[in-house]
DNA sequence: CGGCTCCCCTGGCAGC
DNA sequence: TGCTGCCAGGGGAGCC
């Protein structure tokens, strides 16, 4: 289930495998999935364009295509994107098919939370998930200084702080309580509490963990993280090899070592 | 604004 | 075996 290292390995997959090519065949299996425009217009205008760019922002992939025309894609809990040949069976959870000619292109979603929408370039911009996301920590103007910032006009936890899209981009709930463990700081810690020196681990784990798991994911197709080897009921902190706490914060499952993060 | 609950949907798994 | 309830890595709405 794919946060910010995932869907930006995927991204970098597409974009390899399908900057060039063109659509022949547009197959929508879930209607559902399709938020805008309708599914009819929607195969109509996919039809015949050609794929010129992959990029993502937060956990969205962003497929460009000619004719000034933008996919927007986000896969929430279950869904992927995978290419295979066209004659591969389809898996029951694919909810739509773009063919390029031998291969297809598969959104596959268990749940049925994942969502496209095909808009205008020039709409891009404007779109309201896309327009409210916030700073892409990989990026070079993610700055200790904009991260401070950042941090400066917000109060509270920060667990549910780490997990909100609109403050940094495409981070989720596993590599959020990654991050907080890799920066010693408990994810109930309020943000406003936070010393110069806290702000400064907080960044650069935010980065390192962030940066580890794409190089690894990458490479070994696996995750990557030291707690997230261990994130399980009953898991040793690999630090200091206590037990670890597993709570919930924000409806959302939470495991840190309360000796190491403070 | 922060933080909580519920909801969208499906399936795996523990416990009875 | 079969049923039930709970859980899951996302995120938006509605509420206090
Ligand atoms: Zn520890």
């Amino acid at each position: 289930m794919p946060e910010l290292p995932e869907v930006e390995t995927l991204a970098r997959y597409l974009r390899r495998r399908l900057v060039g090519r063109t659509i022949r065949r547009v197959q929508i299996l879930t209607p559902a999935t399709i938020r805008s425009p309708r599914p009819d217009r929607f195969t109509r205008a996919l039809r015949g364009r050609t794929v010129q760019g992959i990029d993502r922002r937060g956990k969205y992939v962003l497929v460009r295509l000619d004719r000034g025309l933008v996919l927007v894609i986000h896969l929430r809990m279950t869904g992927d994107l995978v290419i295979m040949p066209r004659r591969r069976l389809l898996h029951p959870h694919t909810r739509v098919v773009l063919g390029f000619g031998g291969s297809d292109l598969r959104f596959e979603d268990q749940r049925r939370f994942g969502h496209m929408d095909l808009l205008p370039a020039s709409a891009v911009p404007y779109f309201e998930p896309l327009q409210r996301m916030g700073a892409e920590p990989l990026d070079g103007a993610f700055t200790p200084q904009r991260f401070r910032a950042i941090l400066k006009r917000r109060r509270g936890a920060l667990k549910p702080l780490l997990l909100r899209q609109e403050v940094v981009a495409g981070i989720g709930n596993l590599y959020s309580d990654e991050i907080l463990f890799q920066a010693r700081l408990h994810p109930g810690r309020r943000v406003e509490s936070l010393r110069p020196q806290e702000v400064r681990r907080l960044y650069l784990a935010t980065r390192r963990v962030l940066r580890r798991a794409v190089r690894r994911l990458a490479r070994a197709g696996e995750p990557v993280g030291a707690l997230l080897a261990v994130r399980e009921e009953g898991g040793a902190c690999p630090r200091c090899g206590r037990l670890l706490a597993a709570t919930r914060m924000g409806g959302r499952a939470t495991y840190f070592c309360p000796a190491c993060q403070r």
